[in-house]
DNA sequence: GAGTACAAGATTGTCCGACAATATTGACGT
DNA sequence: ACGTCAATATTGTCGGACAATCTTGTACTC
């Protein structure tokens, strides 16, 4: 059951607690474990050769992070977003990306900065924007992680944790058309291009832009996308 | 079953690890662990009454949550904020709390809102304004909680736990005076009135003011009460 | 046959003890 | 004083144990 080497390979030997977190926070954002799962203690330990107590210790961290919803007696479950608690989220974001937009364009003047920024976004330029789905879920990622990040704000990078993109995408996901994610990288790019620019007022409109209309797109799925409450 | 009596006994035995960490973290905010010290395990198990796994978990969550730091090998320590996270924090809060001003303020015409948060802010409407510390550090903890919970976003709720402002208030307390506590109130109160007035746009600024007053008031303050980076 | 009650099995909650790895402290010799 | 090294303290990780609770399957009643 030696899978998926490289992913895995981390995980197998020296596995220490903060790496076991980061194996399955990866694993959730990749949809290895789909919102709504049950993560069974027992099966877990002896897939990732960890002990129960460091696999209890991450859930209790990945709880916390929102990741995981741990149920009395139950045990830890994927966390699955209602449409109230998506809807929240997104604006939340948008006020926060927002804010990470505008500050990222102002730190653009430093070449540091801008340097990493663009190679962190690279991606998006790519002439041929039909990208397969779980590609598109990767470079969505990256992007939102990469304009919190040319913020300069430490915290806000942080609490973007907080704010759920990987179980958002993970819930929508089937629901991708690739005109819908041409469209959102079409935004991803004018985002930049203001970033770049170093016109403040152009990123923090495009970001609300971006997020308001995503926002739109998802409240209008279908409610077997999301948790009934 | 011997349910709850006061906090510090229902800690004392039959402590479940939901009730341990809401020990720990109101232990934090009350100043009972002030940031900086260190919580070694053996100690703690001994005096709660619990486990080293469970105390261990507790630790993990609250980590998490960005109120404990765990340095490997060292274990855990109340999290120090440094000056430059400080202000980080204060610069997303001003962006979040004054979302939460102005979703409570347009929620207020619901008279269960209101009410709520009529009652939980009710005693900064006192006569005599000059608060203990210690009161103080109570009061500024619920107004907040309260503008956020008035604001109808779960989600809101939950990501002011990681603005950390009982860590920040715990740094600063010793640099509080009376006036400066009696000027905060002050501003609590507007911020009150423009709220339960309904007035969305009020209710942001006074919001903004007092946030960015307070931001520029523990900017000014001793390098010594931060941690050094 | 539908529904209920109870027994059997699975899973989590919590505790305990053990041991290696690492950090801290203190004694020692120069 | 100062660096060295052994002794001690503390954390990291493991494994087992057992009660509490949830889930499932079976048998019994009407």
């Amino acid at each position: 059951m030696q899978s998926d080497r490289t992913a895995t390979q981390t995980a197998r030997r020296g596995m220490k607690g903060e790496d076991l977190v980061a194996h399955l926070r990866r694993a959730i954002q990749l949809g290895r474990y789909v919102p709504g799962q049950r993560l069974v203690e027992i099966d877990l330990t002896e897939e990732l050769g960890v002990s129960r107590s460091l696999l209890r210790e991450a859930f209790r961290r990945l709880s916390a992070e929102g990741l995981l919803e741990i149920v009395p007696n139950r045990g830890a479950v994927v966390h699955r977003l209602s449409l109230k608690e998506t809807m929240e989220l997104f604006q939340i974001r948008i006020e926060l990306e927002s804010l990470a937009a505008r500050l990222a364009a102002a730190n653009c003047a430093a070449p540091q900065v801008r340097d990493r920024f663009e190679q962190d976004v690279s991606e998006i330029w790519q002439e041929d924007v039909r990208l397969s789905t779980s590609a598109y879920l990767i470079e969505n990622e990256k992007f939102h992680a990469a304009v919190f990040r040319a913020s300069g704000n430490g915290q806000l990078s942080l609490i973007n944790r907080q704010l759920q993109l990987s179980l958002i995408m993970a819930q929508i996901s089937a629901s991708l058309t690739p005109d819908i994610m041409a469209k959102s990288i079409g935004e991803h790019r004018n985002i930049a291009n203001a970033v770049l620019n170093g016109d403040v007022a152009a990123a923090d409109m495009a970001a609300r832009a971006h997020l308001s209309r995503a926002r739109d797109f998802v409240s209008q799925m279908h409610g077997s996308v999301f948790k009934s409450e």
